[in-house]
DNA sequence: TGTACATCAGTGAACGCGCGTTCACTGATGTAC
DNA sequence: TGTACATCAGTGAACGCGCGTTCACTGATGTAC
């Protein structure tokens, strides 16, 4: 039988949830660093106090959401730089996979994008540190690719890292574009793809 | 003979340099967003009604401050790309200078960096705009290049936006180490010389 | 050069409002026996 | 299963404070003659 929680446990997580929901909801159109502790409660509907009882401030709420935003993240890095294609499907469907991702989570993105370099320092070191284990990871997945025979480790995690903030430009440029018209989405894609590919090029000849 | 400013003018464009000033300032710790008009008045010695003499809002404010920090950016860039040295050391003289403007004018850099994704939208329109001009500068030295024989425009302009982004990234990672260890940033340099070196090889095999 | 009037950058009082935080509380849930 | 007590998520009143904005103002600077 799985642990389940308490009737009080229970009720307490999902205001928890509602708090950072709606915490997200208002975030679309400032920064964290004017997110109001009044605001969030009002738009859940619980009073003011109550938010105490889950996180310490509003900078204490944001550090939270850095995991919830890019915990859902890791999947999808996985898959994109795993794949086993050719180098060119392997870059259309990392594309993809980005533009899914900003069409289904748009509010986390933006988060991420906004507060990477917002105001708010804990916040600021956390989507670091996240963003640090992501080139990792990237990191990780490259090494297993036969075309990385013969790179040093420094040159790997370089070339992760380009990726990574490759991918973050490409999900805001997305996001910019969720309400365009499909054309524009499509420039989006085009342009994206490309410089993955440029990069996929200088790759390949990295060791000449 | 040059065209002097009355009394009242000068020392009202001095005023709302003070206004900029003391805003940039103040932002270091935070975001546009949460920025006050009575927080930058305080700063400057003059009364929050003064404030709107100069501007509407803090919004119209940074939106001055857009101009501000991105007009420093144009000669560098011109510098930056339209050397005319072997590629190593163009590279090496790219971030270089980044690293120098950084260190001139880190204010400019973090608050570019903050609002280009921030919470204030004209704001965000205004870098967006100035960062596209930017792009497309880049891309019309980059067409003087005996290199770009046989490139489309298209690829020309992905290029180098590819390159102003990369130009951003790398000033941001020196911005945090400002104040880090000599070795740290070292280590900034030598990540971003790979970087754009490993964009150069794939620029040089796009055609092949 | 001097005078009379216009302009306008900066002032200071006043306003209503929403903020973050404190505190003692309530009543449903949890626990021990 | 039932009872007595402990826990604790959420409440609601109260606080002092700084906010953005309005308004009529002042006095130095500018202009016309």
């Amino acid at each position: 039988m799985s642990h389940t929680l308490g009737i009080r446990q229970a009720q307490k997580q999902k205001t928890r949830q509602s708090l950072l929901d709606a915490a997200l909801g208002l975030l679309e159109e400032q920064s964290l660093s004017s997110l109001g502790l009044r605001e969030v409660t009002r738009a859940v509907g619980v009073a003011p106090t109550a938010f105490y009882r889950h996180f310490r401030s509003t900078a204490d709420l944001g550090v939270a959401l850095v995991e919830e935003a890019l915990s859902s993240l890791h999947p999808m890095i996985r898959t994109t730089v795993s794949a086993a294609d050719d180098s060119d499907q392997r870059i259309k469907r990392a594309v993809e996979l980005i533009a899914r991702h900003v069409n289904a989570y748009p509010a986390h993105v933006r988060f991420i994008a906004r507060e990477r370099h917002g105001g708010v320092q804990p916040v600021r070191d956390a989507i670091r540190d996240q963003l640090a284990r992501f080139g990792q990871e990237v990191k990780a997945e490259l090494a297993k690719d036969p075309e990385s025979a013969g790179w040093n480790e420094d040159d790997l995690l370089m070339l992760a890292n380009l990726y990574v903030d490759q991918m973050l430009i490409t999900a805001s440029l997305f996001l910019e574009a969720l309400e365009a018209s499909p054309e524009e989405r499509e420039r989006v894609t085009q342009v994206a793809e490309r410089q993955l590919r440029l990069i996929s090029i200088g790759r390949h000849h990295w060791l000449d």
